[in-house]
Order: C-alpha cells, then sequence, then structure tokens
RNA sequence: GGGGAGUUGCCCGAGUGGUCAAUGGGAACGGACUGUAAAUCCGUCGGCGGACGCCUACGAAGGUUCAAAUCCUUCACUCCCCA
C-alpha cells in the first residue's frame, strides 16, 4: 500500500459527486474537503489548535516561501514542517508553480527549471522539477506537488500549450526524484483549451502519480469559463484516486467542482478575505467594516460557525477592524474557516444523503 | 507691557497674486480579491447638475487689483520669547 491511497466511498447518482477518504502518514482526510493556506508554515492569524478545534484534517502550505525562508534543510534539521509548526495531521504543498506565474516578472525559465530571484533579498533560488521535490522531502510533508507551469489568464494559445508540454516534461523527473515513500500528485494543465486538456490529462494520468490535479484555473479567468474545464477535466482523471482542483475558491465554485467529480479543494479566499474585512455567512459576503453594522449588537452570522467568534457582536468585530487590532483579522479568520469547514461537512453528507439540490439552495447567496 | 509666529476643507498639513474647489497624509464611505510578495490594492471624499458648468469656500470685516487662500488695514483667537 502507498503511503497516500484514496478510498471512494459513495458517488452521487444524480451529480458527479464523491464522497471518499484520502489516507495519509498523518491521517485520514474525510472528501470532499478543503485545505486551508499556510503559505509561509501558518494559516494567517490562526494556529495548529485553532485548525483542530475547526475539524480541518490537511493544509496546504509551499516549497518556494519555506525554501526561501527559514529552508528546507533547517526545517528537517527540526523535525520536519509538521513537528515545526505543530501540526500532527497531513500537510500538502504547492510546488512553485502557482510563484512561477505569481512571480513571473522576476523569473528566467527554461525546460531545465525556474530561476527565481528571491522578493525578500534578491537572491537567486533555482527551481528545477528535482530541487522542488527534494525540498517538499526535506520538510516531510505528506503530498508533495509536482513542479509545473501555471500559465495566467489571459494567456495565448501557444503560451498555454507551452506551458502544458513544458509541465508534461518536468513531471517524469518529479517522479525520479522522490524519495522513498514521498507521494507526489501530478498536474493538469491546458487552460481554457479542451483539447489541450485532454492532451495533457492523457500524459499526466499515465503516470504513477498517486493523485492528480486540475491547475491552472483561478488564475483570473471568468466563472463562465472555469466551470466548463473542471466539468469536462474532472472525469478526465483516475476515479480512484483523489481529484484536487488547485485554487478554488469560492463556496458557489466548490459545490460546483464537487458536483464535476472534485474531491480536495485549496484557496487563499477565506483567510485573506478575512483579514479583508469581509465574512461569509449563507447570506452573502459581508464587509464588516460597513456603516450598517456601527451598533448591531449581535453576531453578523446567527447561528453560526464557531462558537469562538459567535460570541462577539458585529459591533465589536468592526471596532477591533477600524482600531487595526490584530483580533479582528484572527476572528474573521476564524469566522470564515468556520464557514469552509462547515460548507465541507455539509458537503460531504448531502452526497450520502442524495440531498444535494436542498444543499445548493442553502448556499444559494454564499 | 514689548517682540515674534500663526489661524486652510472632518483632522493634520502644503500652498505666498491668475494654471486653486485648493498637493500630501489620516479619518470617513464604497469596491476588488480564487495552488498568498496581499492585515493589500482601487475609487469617492464642499454643494448641485451627465461631461462643460454654476454656487459656496482658505479666522472675521473692509480695501487694493482685470484677478486674492496668497497684498494692505482693523478686529478676534492661539502659541513662543523677553519683561
Amino acid at each position: 500500500m502507498p503511503s497516500v491511497w484514496f478510498e471512494l466511498l459513495a458517488t452521487c447518482p444524480h451529480t458527479g459527486a464523491r464522497r471518499g477518504r484520502l489516507h495519509t502518514p498523518h491521517g485520514m482526510v474525510e472528501t470532499p474537503a478543503f485545505m486551508p493556506v499556510g503559505t509561509q508554515g501558518t494559516v494567517k492569524t490562526v494556529g495548529s489548535e485553532d485548525l483542530e478545534a475547526l475539524g480541518f484534517e490537511q493544509v496546504l502550505s509551499n516549497t518556494y516561501h519555506l525554501g526561501l525562508r527559514p529552508g528546507s534543510e533547517r526545517i528537517e534539521r527540526l523535525g520536519g514542517l509538521h513537528e515545526f509548526m505543530s501540526w500532527k495531521k497531513s500537510i500538502l504543498t504547492d510546488s512553485g508553480g502557482f510563484q512561477v506565474m505569481s512571480l513571473a516578472q522576476m523569473l528566467k525559465i527554461d525546460d531545465e527549471g525556474a530561476s527565481f530571484k528571491s522578493h525578500l533579498d534578491g537572491s537567486l533560488l533555482h527551481l528545477t522539477p528535482e530541487r522542488s521535490i527534494q525540498i517538499q522531502g526535506q520538510l516531510g510533508v505528506d503530498i508533495s506537488m509536482a513542479l509545473d507551469q501555471c500559465p495566467p489568464y489571459p494567456a495565448s494559445r501557444d503560451q498555454v500549450a507551452d506551458a502544458m508540454r513544458r509541465t508534461h516534461l518536468w513531471a517524469p523527473r518529479c517522479l525520479s526524484a522522490r524519495r522513498q515513500g514521498q507521494a507526489v500528485f501530478g498536474i493538469v494543465q491546458g487552460g481554457v483549451y479542451e483539447d489541450l486538456r485532454v492532451e495533457s490529462a492523457s500524459v499526466i494520468c499515465d503516470l504513477p502519480f498517486e493523485g492528480f490535479a486540475i491547475g491552472g484555473v483561478s488564475v483570473g479567468e471568468p466563472t463562465e469559463l472555469q466551470y466548463p474545464v473542471v466539468k469536462y477535466a474532472a472525469p478526465l482523471l483516475p476515479v480512484n484516486k483523489v481529484r484536487y482542483l488547485m485554487g478554488v475558491g469560492h463556496p458557489k465554485d466548490i459545490l460546483n467542482a464537487v458536483s464535476c467529480g472534485i474531491d480536495l479543494f485549496d484557496c487563499v479566499l477565506p483567510t485573506r478575505m478575512a483579514r479583508h474585512h469581509a465574512l461569509y455567512t449563507l447570506n452573502g459576503r459581508v464587509n464588516i467594516m460597513g456603516k450598517k453594522w456601527e451598533e448591531h449588537n449581535g453576531p453578523v452570522d446567527e447561528g453560526s460557525v464557531f462558537p469562538q467568534t459567535e460570541r462577539y457582536s458585529a459591533a465589536y468585530l468592526r471596532h477591533l477592524f477600524k482600531a487595526s487590532e490584530p483580533l479582528g483579522a484572527r476572528l474573521a479568520s476564524l469566522h470564515n474557516l468556520g464557514f469552509y469547514a462547515r460548507l465541507m461537512r455539509e458537503i460531504r453528507e448531502s452526497i450520502v444523503t442524495q440531498s444535494w439540490p436542498e444543499l445548493a439552495e442553502r448556499y444559494r447567496l454564499a
């Protein structure tokens, strides 16, 4: 048995939704699942004990950022990333592929790899597929992502095809660079072009990865373009392996993708929105800085989510943000992560109880 | 009592004759954010009207000038120094 494997428990008869379990060295992840994003080994403003209390079973962290600071060798000497951030459950790391896009202006890329000029001090970080996998191995995470080239949106078909070709070139090199027992997920590229997605899936899914991801979405394309990609790309991935949609997304995007057969998600939205004073509720996103909350002496979201945040009034939360008190960002982060945790829990239940339409209706405004 | 500095839009603060409804900050109000260089970025911010514009504004009142936040006179208030 490989260190990471997927167990499909049920499939929704009406949609493509799947209920499953992702088994990792640091425990089981009930899917569909959402991973909070902890780029620098921390889900901003919340601690590992909070993530446990919220019920998350896997977090995402980042190869590029941790490789640069404090360095993967140091983290390895300190006992690995789990030990470093005192997180006992599963960790998946992004390979740095997203930074190939987001930090493109300080990057040189060729078939060999990507050379970053560090955003911290200008020093050079050479990220090859081998080095990316090596760093993730040193971090000791449960799941490493293959290094890919994630093209931005908009990008020409030629650029997308070129990024895909390079991603395919790198995929086998990632597999041969892994440590004994290191699980690696492959990434399908191809942008918004169906034929490229088909080609990419056939290449990537032919390789012995432990799981498969759809990359290159949620990079700025409109929803009307993202949904079709997920719809035709998800079924191209093996049924018996976990399917991960990278970087998604809004609650409605997650609902859509689950119904297309996606099992795993990550997104900065709940935590970033929280720091930008936006709170998720079943009635839509709320800007807690808004004047209307000035004297609202009750929680923003009645009947919400995380007891630790429900005790605080909207007026108080607004005040914390107005006064730039860090507690505001923290409470809002807990609130939003609580919202996402509940969303995923209800998604999992709905697949089993076959109450998908009711669920979709419940989150209609979210 | 004598000498000096000052009073600008919600606040701080530039501006010393026309290009000023007035630079910059902050506050306030609104918006964006999807594998995090993001507790960030963008917009509005005297009133009315679509733009052009008109009205009211730079302590108060008068004056000089084609033209004043800017120059002169008086008054009010604030701060500093010397007695």
